[in-house]
DNA sequence: CGTCTTTGACCAGCGC
DNA sequence: GCGCTGGTCAAAGACG
């Protein structure tokens, strides 16, 4: 619950576009929570998009977006879109590759948690060797067949770009 | 004080 | 017709 609070914490995602949570329901096809917004850029554009931790690995996040923006970026957040604010959404697609994408599912890739170290990812006591590497040839397989697509690079760039703007300022705890 | 998130309730569509 | 599931609404609380 703490990590989707992160997750949906932060309102202006890296698409370039401001979003608004109004609703979250656990699938049955999933565990995870799908959480669902809507574009509060414009009052009357119909897009909506849904967020859910990818199944197969839940470092990932998985957009969808439904319909279509009427209305365009706003300048301000789609410049502060490349060095915005460290986001769990990190890694979305440019606004113009979500525009042309549109009724297509986005796959978001949560690039924050990667370097979690709250994130439990490596072989646990009930989580073999080989079970780890199976899913790391899964991961691979995905990555492998995310990267062909031009759009992913884009997308990296953009999230790169975000993570070296933004790299974080030192803690005083 | 205004805005946003959370979350339980409600509604509609679909399969049996 | 009934139950299940996904999607949406709206009230309450949190936060800046």
């Amino acid at each position: 619950m703490s990590k989707l609070t992160l997750m949906t914490s932060t309102l202006v995602v890296k698409d370039g576009y401001q979003w608004r949570k109004y609703g979250q329901k656990v699938t049955k096809d999933n565990p995870s929570p799908r959480a669902y917004f809507r574009c509060s850029m414009a009052p009357r554009c119909p897009v909506k998009k849904k967020v859910q931790r990818w199944i197969e690995d839940k470092r990932y996040l998985v957009a969808t977006y439904d319909g279509e923006h009427n209305h365009d970026v706003d300048c301000s957040i789609g410049q502060s879109f490349a060095s915005a604010k460290s986001s769990s959404m990190a890694g979305f697609p440019s606004p113009e590759t979500s525009n042309t994408s549109r009724f297509q599912s986005n796959i978001a890739l949560d690039l924050t948690l990667s370097g979690s170290s709250q994130e439990k990812k490596r072989p646990s006591s009930h989580d073999s060797v080989e079970e780890y590497h199976n899913k790391k040839m899964k991961i691979e397989e995905y990555v492998a067949s995310v990267t062909k697509d031009p759009n992913f690079t884009i997308a990296l760039a953009a999230a790169v770009a975000s993570s070296i703007t933004d790299l974080p300022k030192p803690t005083i705890l």
